[in-house]
DNA sequence: TGATATGTTATCTT
DNA sequence: CAAGATAACATATC
């Protein structure tokens, strides 16, 4: 679900619609969710925002950010007087706020007049509460274990030579391990599945057994399949939407994923599923070798 | 009704 | 210590 495109996905919509705004006030529903005082960030304006990995950073000029997780159904969904108009997705559970809305931050900007009319909101639903946000100093980012303990990310610092060492020093199955967010940042279980059927490469295989051949195959399939996914706005399979409440539409062209029992797109076998490090596994064994 | 799904972290076992 | 399994978190959907 929420992987590297579908977080990717959100910060650009947020860029778009929450830079140079301010923080006017937030409302937290359920405590568990935030973390930190939100007195540090009520009145302080929006100046960046940023992913690392499947995790997201809102900076303020005054020093703190905000960083989230959305975790399997988290949500953030902008609305104001340029999107109202937009229809959401059934998947963010009705009309904002809603049932599942557990933190309102309310908007602020230039022209507060015709703002405060219609009312500027950015809105975290999380129907399974598995989220967080965190009100953190900017500076102290890395004290997060997510943040400090995440891998290199491709279309960042993942060269195809560090990932060749990442794959060539490894004793683990191909796939749990290019799932490993301490080895490599921003990969879940829907790319993993599908960049492994484009590779041609059995996700049971060793790591350390790929050939380096294979190995620049799967970086070019990973680097391919999320630059896909990204095209197309993600994937909505569980409960992601966009920053507008809209939904991506990668679940209508997975390549393996969820396709248990359905024919292979390439040679017509039947899909197979097994369990890989507790996860769903989809691979096409003619195909994957 | 109950099994299943996804991401992360913690804990236990090998 | 590495790596594997398993459970926990909360809820909708099949």
């Amino acid at each position: 679900m929420p992987e590297l495109p579908e977080v990717e996905t959100i910060k650009l919509g947020l860029q778009k619609y929450l830079v140079g705004r301010k923080i006017d006030k937030v409302e937290v529903r359920l405590s568990k969710i935030v973390q930190g005082d939100i007195k540090n960030i009520e009145g302080a304006k929006i100046i960046g925002i940023r992913r690392f990995g499947k995790g997201l950073v809102i900076d303020l000029d005054n020093k703190n950010s905000i960083a989230a997780h959305i975790k399997l159904t988290g949500q953030f969904i902008y609305r104001g007087p340029e999107t109202k108009k937009i229809k959401l997705s059934p998947k963010v559970g009705g009309g904002l706020p809603n049932s599942r809305t557990h933190v309102i931050f309310k908007l602020k900007s230039q022209n507060a007049k015709a703002e405060e009319e219609s009312g500027t909101y950015l809105y975290y639903n999380d129907l399974r509460q598995f989220g967080w946000i965190k009100i953190i100093e900017t500076s102290k980012l890395n004290d997060v274990s997510f943040f400090r303990d995440m891998g290199p990310e491709p279309f960042k610092d993942l060269t195809l030579e560090i990932f060749n060492k990442i794959i060539s020093s490894s004793n683990t199955s191909v796939k749990p391990l290019i799932m490993d967010q301490k080895k490599i940042g921003g990969i879940g279980n829907i790319y993993a599945n599908d960049a492994l059927y484009d590779a041609g490469i059995d996700p049971e295989r060793k790591a350390k057994s790929l050939s380096e051949r294979e190995i620049k195959k799967l970086y070019e399939s990973i680097l391919k399949i999320l630059k896909f996914s990204l095209k197309i706005g993600g994937a909505s399979e569980l409960n992601f939407v966009n920053a507008l409440g809209e939904e991506g539409k990668y679940q209508n062209h997975s390549l393996v994923y969820g396709r248990a029992g359905q024919k292979c797109k390439r040679c017509g076998g039947i899909i197979k599923k097994i369990f890989l490090g507790g996860r769903g596994t989809y691979s096409c064994s003619a195909c994957q070798k």
